[in-house]
DNA sequence: AAGTGGTCTAGACCACTGA
DNA sequence: CAGTGGTCTAGACCACTTG
């Protein structure tokens, strides 16, 4: 059961995972203390605090003051989504980016996005549409409310230059997002903006962005058939685990 | 633009996060170094290392030895996303669960599922196709791939009773998972189990995972129109920021 | 080779929270 | 109120990476 002369919260994380995986440690089972991790371990306390915030980040266990470490009693799959700028993907994957402002209005904001903003009067909204376009070919059309209130600067930029997405994200940057993600029938107006026929299934990704309660941004975002969201690789920008 | 008397690496991340935010800092900038940081804010390198971190978590910032402190060039948009077990999830929004066992049979492995894995031969599998239930709704529909390899015990396992999702995350943790996820129009067969319209637009989950380089198991999740999967608020089990 | 982040230690005190 | 995790410190050494 002991274990002798290990270093590094690394390879203590990975004892103790293992220890769960292997189903030493199930569900609901409680670990020893820190102290006793640290002796048995021969490492400092701090080193066993590093370990265990590794593993509370995975999902893997709970730590309460007084009420110790525990192991999760109802897994998760939990992994980690990167949502990148779409000018930025779209490079990435070697295509050339083009982007295309459709309209930009200031219609009354629908009950729908006060809603996802979650007050009942979200203020003055700026509404885009743009399309973006991967060698030419439709890649992902996006429907977008922008607070006046949040982002005033929003009335003097010109969006057929830079992107609302990409001018957003580099611009304002937001203290909480909320991302819903769906799939749908393409309408008629959304199958001609997108060239594809109407009824196709379509990944839909919505995001709501706040900066301390204010809201930012709303946008719904249509994805060409084939695209597909990628999560859990390797993790740039990420500590190496 | 310095600053006093702060504690918490709490308020020292909420400081550089802020001066990223308001473009203090901008994409690409570099930092000042940790020590630097830790005199301005009178406080512990150590504290210093704990706001960067967390940073690093969050992708706004990388940091590299000798190359320093630099704010991310390219902002993603990060959020975590947990996939509960299904009858977790029925039961949480308050369903009642049942579940299906359409068929169990040990075909040889096409192709596109050893590419999934990674090896040219994953071995002998097991496919299990099975329908989950939220009050007698077809909820989702699960294509799975389990290797006979890494999970032998999987043979004994009568699997009218616990869903092969269930046993395999209470049982079977993995080490590393990959998820895609994309929009696929339902197709013949999957319209009848799901009792849609065939052509329907359905959210598809495709999760595969290993544990250390052995593939445990790879399921494509099929879910009802109308599912959304939610991510980015509250996250038990994470530290509190 | 030198600079910067990464990790570790030993000890201290604080802040929850369960008994 | 007592036990356990959370945070902080000051200092040391290590490991990468860049000039």
């Amino acid at each position: 059961m002991t274990s002798a002369g290990r270093q590094s919260w690394r390879d203590l994380r990975d004892h103790i995972r293992g220890r769960i995986l292997d189903q030493t440690f199930r569900p609901g089972d409680k670990l020893p203390r820190d102290e006793d991790l640290a002796q048995e371990f021969q490492c400092a306390r701090t080193t066993v605090q590093r370990a265990m915030q590794a593993l509370v980040d995975d999902g893997l266990v709970e730590r309460k003051r007084k009420g110790g470490t525990t192991v999760r009693p109802d897994p998760v799959t939990r992994t980690t989504l990167d949502i990148p700028i779409t000018r930025a993907e779209i490079e990435a994957r070697g295509h050339g980016y083009r982007h295309h402002l459709i309209d930009r209005s200031t219609p009354e904001a629908p009950a729908t996005i006060a809603a996802r903003f979650g007050t009942p009067d979200p203020g003055k909204l700026l509404r885009l549409r743009a399309l973006h376009l991967a060698d030419g070919q439709p890649y992902v059309f996006e429907d977008r409310w922008v607070s006046f209130d949040t982002v005033p600067e929003i009335a003097a930029v010109d969006f057929s230059q830079v992107s609302s997405n990409e001018w957003l994200v580099r611009n304002r940057p937001y203290s909480r997002c909320e991302v819903q993600i769906y799939a749908s029938p393409c309408t008629a107006d959304e199958a001609a903006i997108m060239e594809v026929e109407p009824g196709t299934a379509m990944l839909v990704l919505e995001r709501t962005t706040w900066l301390d309660e204010a809201p930012i941004t709303h946008v719904r975002a249509l994805h060409a058939p084939g695209y597909r969201l990628i999560t859990g690789e390797a993790r740039p920008g990420k500590l190496a685990r």
